[in-house]
DNA sequence: ACGGAAATGTTTACTTAGTAAACATTATTA
DNA sequence: TAATAATGTTTACTAAGTAAACATTTCCGT
């Protein structure tokens, strides 16, 4: 009620969330958030500098989510349930995921941070295809990495682009019902 | 000179096709092309319904732009000579390619030709894949197929990316250089 | 407790962009 | 050649991002 609100920024940035997660950040506008957070349309500014700022925190927000999932995974769960892991939440949360991977017209070098968690998590697939397999030189397993990695994330475009063209044939079906045999008979093969 | 231009579609079409290419689909705007055309803002609806209906034309010479070149690739050449075509064809024309294979918010059911020249690539590749294993199962060359597929979008994806950031290591390097032999490699070992 | 500075919210207004509607001109065709 | 269709222009509306000036509240040092 009062003229000042405590944690509107962080009330802002929640109804961006659910925006974006339902709907796209297409979507997100800043006078349907002001309004949601019932305060006027520029309230936004006293707290954040641009509407790309409200995206970078978006996109932290993403990385938390996808690595809280991925924390719960045990160091000897497999290579493929990492990735299956990936491709789930890339599927579960088809806008989120685009916020974090689409090409994002931000410039990253604003955000440091967010280039350092994107990193991380390569990094995490690299100590895994490490273990994978032990015996190869420092160079195929970077080329294994991004490989993985280029595979998951390619798989999480094909088949939300098939289902939203209602595409999705019987092997996509299985591919996605079967997502770690999948990997295991292809990448992790 | 006169009211009536001959070819101003074309010309729109051409205009938007350079903008988009050198800067993006996103700094492809009306008020500008039509300047471009020497042309009042609004002269483009008489030719396109909409926005999105330049967008999917610019998609549509996007195919063309990129089976051009894959015509001229031989039957016997190699799958992976296919696929370093794809992606080399994803970092020289970054623009264009996030214009066809980026997560447009266009419904593509609107467009149906574009669905079915995005399959006709698809369907290639499976015939590719199917010489490459002849003894497979149909649904194991399907399962190919995607992983192929999900590996060189995937892969332009990363290079993009990361040397947009600046990020290039020197893996990645030698995987840009050496495309066909890192396809060997991973996805068609 | 008090007076001003800092923080936070509001109002107003400007800019860019897509596009509809009514109008003007040229091309086409019966 | 007159009617009609096609194509271009003008005007104007709407949505969205955001800057600037103003208002209110909080907070801090005295």
């Amino acid at each position: 009620m009062g003229y000042h609100k405590k944690n509107l920024k962080e009330r802002l940035v929640e109804i961006a969330w659910e925006i974006c997660k339902a709907e796209s950040w297409q979507k997100v506008n800043m006078r349907l958030v002001a309004q949601k957070a019932g305060v006027s349309t520029t309230a936004f500014y006293r707290h954040f500098k641009s509407k790309n700022d409200l995206k970078a925190e978006l996109m932290r927000r993403g990385f938390q989510f996808l690595y809280e999932g991925i924390k719960e995974l045990n160091i000897d769960d497999s290579l493929s349930s990492y990735g299956a892991h990936y491709i789930r939440f890339g599927l579960e949360n088809p806008h989120i995921y685009d916020l974090m991977f689409g090409n994002s017209d931000l410039d990253m070098s604003l955000y440091p941070d967010l280039e350092a968690l994107s990193n991380a998590s390569f990094n995490g697939l690299v100590e895994g295809v490490k273990a994978f397999m032990p015996n190869k030189s420092e160079k195929d397993i970077m080329i294994k990495s991004y490989n993985v990695w280029a595979s998951v994330h390619g798989l999480v475009g094909i088949l939300r682009r098939l289902e939203w063209e209602g595409n999705k044939t019987e092997t996509l079906e299985w591919i996605e019902k079967n997502l770690e045999d999948y990997l295991e008979k292809t990448t992790f093969s």
